[in-house]
DNA sequence: ACTTATATTAAAATAATTCTAAACTGTTGA
DNA sequence: TCAACAGTTTAGAATTATTTTAATATAAGT
């Protein structure tokens, strides 16, 4: 199977109609050999640079938000004023640097799998994050 | 010593004057015998509510961002459009509801603490947080 | 090709947060 | 005590991320 019907079938699990945007979008996000992290305005910029043409960022929201919702990307949760998403779909979890604002990945064997004893009643656990904050000595916290 | 100078006390020691204003911030952070956690909306609210009057949101943003500086005040990381801060600054972690947008503290027993093997260099670890997210059963994540 | 449902887009709307500049207040030192 | 100054409050404007809107364009099935 090509890329085009790789892309293309992400897309209809998605439930989107494949389009020229979208599989532009597609292949940005999914044939790197390496996984990466974005923001939307990083995802648009990419993509406007193979594009060489604009493409709206509804556009891009929506997809984003299409394929998270399927589980292609993950979203990870930082305070910040943007979205950070990831194309790593599998388990593992983060660094975040606050002098620069960089997300880096926390290898799988890094951080011991946390055990959570306690449960909410009648709710099931959809995800656990560890995001690990990180500076430079001298540097308050946030 | 009484509230009114442990908040001075606070204040000062987060580089800010005690003013009128501060001092109700206080009281509404400081006084109730358990922790929670809130908005910047939910604050100001309840604020205008025991001053009577009208207070504004940079002055209510300046003081909280002061005292999250400070260590007086934890901000939570939830991937959400709002700010959540918690006035335990004690080291726990955090369920957060996605039906309801509901944060619930974890007990700290309840969470084995979380052993990071891997370090950054240069970097120095500022906090570690672990988020939880769960939902009833036949929702889709997020 | 034709039709219809879905996409794309620019622009407007929304919402959280930050900034600004003018009016006000706490603090300090004479 | 009080004047002077530095820090504070405020409303409203500015900024930024995200979502919505409604008009135009495109994909897919017949």
């Amino acid at each position: 199977m090509n890329n085009l019907n790789i892309y293309t079938k992400k897309l209809r699990e998605s439930g989107l109609r494949p389009t020229r945007q979208r599989l532009k979008i597609c292949e940005v996000l999914f044939s790197p050999e390496k996984t990466f992290h974005f923001t939307i305005k990083d995802l648009t910029k990419i993509i406007e640079q193979k594009l060489s043409e604009k493409i709206s960022l509804a556009t891009v929201y929506n997809t984003v938000h299409a394929f998270k919702k399927k589980g292609y990307l993950k979203e990870i949760s930082i305070n910040s004023d943007k979205s950070y998403f990831d194309t790593n779909v599998t388990e593992h979890h983060h660094f975040f640097d606050e002098d620069t604002n960089e997300l880096i990945d926390c290898g799988k064997n890094e951080i011991d799998s946390v055990n959570i004893k306690q449960n909410i009643t009648g709710k099931k656990i959809k995800s656990v994050e560890v995001l690990v904050k990180v500076a430079t000595d001298n540097q308050n916290q946030n």
